[in-house]
DNA sequence: GTCTATATAATGATAGAC
DNA sequence: GTCTATCATTATATAGAC
């Protein structure tokens, strides 16, 4: 390996996809204000200069990494009327723990009015209006937004904060009330 | 004034008073990290270094401040028969921009892992718990998680993140299901 | 393309004078 | 009881060598 060669062997595109990995699982587990370029850097196994480099700023990477990440696609794929069977599983069902996921990112990242600014409009567009567009009959748009705040509510208290479920039976409980109440309004 | 009265013309318990009020305003506002011990004795007109001689911590600054201000009391008081309707019309009615608001305080400051460990325990009993007390009938505890996940869903889909309502048309359509949606679980 | 070194600023916290 | 002064740390960001 030549001198040259050992500050290329990544490449620009390499390089920005790997920072951008290390940021979406560290802005996922601490949030915006709790993840530091430098533990960002470090992560990715690069030197923290190159985070400004490719992405401007700390700011200009949370937009890089976690707002194109930011889409229900997931969840309205398949049969609207297993809607809230399927969002209720996957709340109330073995939790994951993923690595990346941009939704915890934006709850723990609330704190940072620059950030929760700067979603406002693409929380909006991605969320919302996407899922009302999956929605059949009319108010499509309070449904989707009742839908939407249901499942911020559930993110929040049980994988945010962790308050709930308290034990195995609650979670049962919870989990089947909070399919029904996500399905009425994909019913109508 | 004597020397001595310079230093002594508010009194400990006074001026643990002005920093409580100014840090539940500051972390009402901008969360935990976004709120620094400068910005705070700045605001209650005290000198920064009385932070920590009267509550040892930021951390313990925040517990003095905003955990015992937890409470759904406002809520749970008057006839339970109007409950949904009572936290739809505070949420989508003139939203008063409170200066603090402790539930405002601990979803900003859900990226510091610090405090969202520290507040589990509290939010479940002033919360999920006080509110299931309030319940009659079976299940309580799972109706009461349900509406308390609501309630966090609302915060910050409309107070935090400020992604709802769109306009005053949809504040109706959506305050009008939220109202029905809580009730239901008062209900049974 | 990647690094070292550094500028600049802000943080939480403490010691000690008054 | 309150202040000044400061410590020690951490933060984002940039300049310039290689």
């Amino acid at each position: 390996m030549t001198e040259a060669e050992k500050q290329t062997r990544r490449g620009a595109e390499a390089t920005s996809a790997v920072i951008i990995q290390a940021a979406a699982e560290l802005f996922s587990a601490r949030g915006y204000d709790g993840s530091s370029t430098r533990d960002i850097a470090e992560k990715a196994g690069v030197n923290v200069a190159l985070i400004n480099r490719y992405f401007g700023s700390k700011a200009g990477l949370f937009d890089a990494a976690i707002v194109p990440m930011l889409t229900i696609h997931g969840l309205v794929e398949g049969d609207m009327a297993g809607f809230g069977e399927r969002v209720a599983a996957y709340y109330f069902g073995a939790l994951p723990d993923k690595t990346a996921d941009p939704i915890l990112a934006v709850l723990r990242s609330t704190g940072s009015a620059e950030i929760a600014e700067s979603l406002r409009a693409t929380l909006r567009a991605k969320f919302v209006d996407e899922l009302a567009s999956n929605l059949d009959g009319h108010d499509a748009t309070a449904r989707a937004a009742m839908i939407i705040m249901q499942i911020a509510g559930v993110d929040v208290m049980v994988r945010v904060l962790r308050v709930l479920p308290g034990d195995e039976g609650e979670r049962e409980a919870i989990k089947d009330r909070f399919a029904k109440s996500i399905q009425q309004f994909v019913d109508g």
